[in-house]
DNA sequence: CCCCTTATGTTGACGATGTGAACATAGCGG
DNA sequence: CCGCTATGTTCACATCGTCAACATAAGGGG
């Protein structure tokens, strides 16, 4: 099976389902991943990620919790004042894997274990770096609010805007 | 037409789809709203809508300059200090709205001109009662990402966590 | 070594949705 | 009074998520 024969097993579809999950939302963003076009692009048949995930949410939430693995080894570690432009530059190069990380998703991880752990463990690092959890908490909400505002088109997208708005005079 | 037989013209067809589609937004949120569902509760053909919006985009974008009329008049002339709070507890109130109005359609508003004026009149309230444009837009970004985070469920919606967040200390 | 259990895919179907085309009706202006 | 136009309706199509029934491959126990 060293050429391009289609076996009637894949190999590891679980993997070239998230795999395609993930092209189609970094293209069209979270509503263009459909499952019937991430079989499509697997080259399977519009049922077959049924074998693999319970339905469409939990194949996001897969994802998503690939997502926040990435996410949280990239921003653990660095001083606060390097997060919150990290946090934001990744917003704006990769919206629907944002969108779908801090989304309503991620109100039901609950139901979605591997996601839950994910998530929290990168927002672990956020806790450890800031000076008190308010803090934390206020950090992280002003640059959650601009990346979302900037997403939507409320404020433009420019680096000028960010490093003023994030480095307060004084 | 004093009885409630169902005369072929509806009276004002409009204004009763962007009530029941009002409704199933507060309800089951943005993706709770489909095109049907809005023409059943008005009692009209599936397609009846289509003879008052180009299409979906069309009507919650006319629904949601509706909204953003209200939440300016609500938000205007407030002090500033007011108006975060204000702000957050209106997204909690109201969920469906606040993601709908300041969702991804906000970005694609250019071609709803309404929804273009209503926002930026709405808006236009907040760096009046800003001191400078930066803090306007900082105090935003802090109060929207909140609400974000909130409604997400990355943060728990408590009264007494958010008058914290909003009111650092000196 | 062979058969049988089980994991993995496939087919076909159902109901829901957004939307376009063709048709119907009603109400208003000439 | 007649016909134009605005407003609804009916049919139809493609797409989607999901379920049930079926097919096939893979691997382990006799």
């Amino acid at each position: 099976m060293s050429t391009s024969e289609k076996p009637y097993h894949h190999g590891d579809l679980r993997a070239a389902l998230l795999d395609a999950a993930d092209t189609l939302l970094d293209q069209g963003g979270d509503g263009a991943v459909s499952l019937r076009e991430v079989a499509r692009m697997a080259g399977v048949s519009p049922t077959a990620a049924y074998r693999h995930f319970a339905d469409k949410e939990a194949l996001l939430a897969a994802l998503a919790a690939r997502h926040f693995a990435e996410f949280g080894a990239a921003l653990g570690g660095r001083p606060l004042a390097e997060m919150g432009p990290a946090y934001l530059r990744f917003a704006l190069a990769r919206p629907g894997r944002f969108r779908l990380m801090f989304g309503p998703l991620l109100q039901r991880s609950k139901q979605h274990p591997p996601l839950a752990q994910a998530s929290d463990a990168a927002l672990a690092g956020l806790y450890a770096a800031a000076p008190s959890p308010d803090a934390a908490l206020r950090a992280w909400g002003l640059v959650h609010g601009l990346a979302h505002l900037m997403l939507d088109g409320a404020l433009p997208a420019e680096e000028g805007l960010i490093t003023r708005l994030l480095n307060p005079p004084g």
